[in-house]
DNA sequence: CACGGGTTCGG
DNA sequence: CGAACCCGT
């Protein structure tokens, strides 16, 4: 009987999970599994607590679901991500393994882990299937007409679209059940002092992911696209945590929306939240195609010269959600308190920061990825650079947010931001997005003037760097 | 078939 | 503004 290894990276399910799904589907054979958990290195990218905490949770859930089909999660952890080269080898050759499965995964680090353990495993003769397990379409299928990457997410809509068109889209099964097996997991918390109590958290495992997800495409999808002119959670899905460290994925998603029907005949709110999936994998795209545009150099390369300010004082007024501004406030309240707030808001504190503070986009996009339950290297990085106007497909420089008109739109009544900021329970409703009414309120601590820009001010920040080369 | 000019569109 | 397309030469 042969062995074989099923390494599980970021993938926490058995549903359509090709890594897994194809090992079963080998003849005579024994399937062992590994997780292993870098946890120094996590603490070092700045991944939140409350994610490593949420990995934790749905990874002894996976564990469970694992040992119903007949495997056994073996679990390891470890403090640098080359680490796992050695604990993976050491296991094939204690274990006599023969063959590998398991699904890409296409950032930096990740790419230089996959291919040094390639080399050390060919020379031992034990094979490695690689498969695209959390990506819709491999990067390279989605090209222009010239065939290279695109840098436009609007032509990269279009040539995805037209591709879900021709091809149905379908999932892998969960894998034959074999005879189940029971073991008690040996999971330790990866972050000792996390205190889960000051968060609410949603729900955890595979099963509730799909429950949400199902839920969400059967009553709540067809109001989505309203879903940028409110600040109620309840318009959004709330299954990007469960999207960003793999329990469910992404052609999953696409495929409960578009089951039943042509794309054409799709509403309005369907289109719209596959528009979200079409950005996931725009940037996911991207980032393997373009690395040192996210980790090295702007790719609008003028905006090289720019120097941002690095004021700690203004940057902490912002983490902590005093600056003033009732909307950015609330939410950068509310994204330290749950981890999570909706995209919209994100984009209106993020400009605010860059475009209103002068503040270095990168301290910001360090800032989200401590905090975030959903954060994700390739899309945090991606937006951040969209709203700072210095990456690939990002907005023009002189386009920049008003915080409170977005406030007036999104927060009319001003509940959302009443619940947060309790200094303002007292203030009418319609001067909540006043900004020379709110200079006046007293114990509403604010940044002061002489720190804020304003729009000609940035604008010309930016113009006066643009020297072309 | 390579090029270039005109056009379209943008979280 | 500028990427990517279309279409003409």
């Amino acid at each position: 009987m042969k062995k074989i290894l099923v390494w599980f990276r970021n993938e926490l399910r058995i549903h359509d999970n090709p890594a897994l799904f194809l090992a079963c589907q080998e003849k005579n054979a024994q399937v062992e599994s590994v997780y292993i958990a870098p946890i120094e290195q996590w603490k070092e990218h700045n991944m939140s607590k409350i994610q490593c905490f949420f990995i934790w949770k749905n990874l002894k859930i996976f564990s469970k679901n694992l040992q119903k089909i007949g495997i056994k999660l073996n679990y390891f952890s470890c403090k640098k991500y080359r680490d796992q080269i050695k604990i993976i080898y050491y296991f094939c050759l204690k274990k006599k393994i023969g063959k590998i499965f398991y699904n890409k995964e296409y950032s930096v680090n990740e790419i230089k882990r996959d291919q040094k353990i390639k080399k050390i495993l060919k020379r031992k003769k034990i094979k490695i299937i690689d498969l695209r397990g959390n990506l819709i379409f491999s990067p390279g299928k989605i090209l222009s007409k010239k065939n290279i990457p695109y840098k436009k997410y609007y032509f990269f809509k279009k040539s995805f679209i037209s591709l879900v068109k021709k091809k149905k889209i379908s999932c892998f099964p969960v894998p034959k059940m074999k005879k189940e097996i029971f073991f008690s997991d040996c999971i330790p918390p990866f972050y000792k002092s996390f205190q889960k109590n000051r968060y609410k958290l949603q729900n955890f495992g595979e099963k509730e992911a799909i429950k949400k997800l199902k839920n969400f495409c059967r009553y709540k999808i067809k109001h989505y696209h309203k879903a940028n002119k409110t600040v109620n959670d309840e318009r959004n899905s709330q299954i990007s945590a469960f999207l960003s460290i793999g329990v469910i994925s992404p052609r999953k998603c696409l495929y409960e929306v578009t089951k039943r029907k042509k794309y054409s005949q799709l509403s309005e709110g369907e289109k719209k939240w596959i528009e979200e999936i079409i950005w996931r994998e725009f940037y996911k795209h991207t980032l393997f195609f373009y690395p040192k545009f996210f980790f090295v150099k702007h790719y609008i390369s003028w905006t090289e010269n720019i120097r941002w300010r690095k004021n700690r004082k203004i940057f902490k007024s912002w983490t902590n959600g005093k600056t003033g501004c009732p909307i950015v406030d609330a939410s950068m309240r509310m994204l330290k308190k749950k981890g999570w707030i909706n995209n919209r808001l994100r984009m209106i504190c993020a400009s605010f920061l860059v475009k209103n503070l002068f503040i270095d986009w990168r301290m910001g996009e360090k800032y989200f990825m401590s905090k975030l339950i959903d954060g994700d290297v390739a899309l945090n990085n991606g937006n951040w650079q969209w709203i700072a106007s210095t990456g690939i497909n990002s907005s023009p420089y002189y386009r920049i947010f008003n915080p409170y008109y977005q406030s007036k739109k999104i927060d009319k009544k001003g509940k959302f931001i009443k619940k947060w900021i309790p200094e303002l329970n007292q203030i009418s409703t319609e001067h909540l997005h006043e900004e020379n009414f709110l200079k006046k309120i007293k114990n509403y601590s604010k940044i002061p003037e002489k720190d804020k820009y304003s729009k000609e001010e940035i604008i010309d920040l930016y113009e006066k760097n643009k020297i072309k080369i």
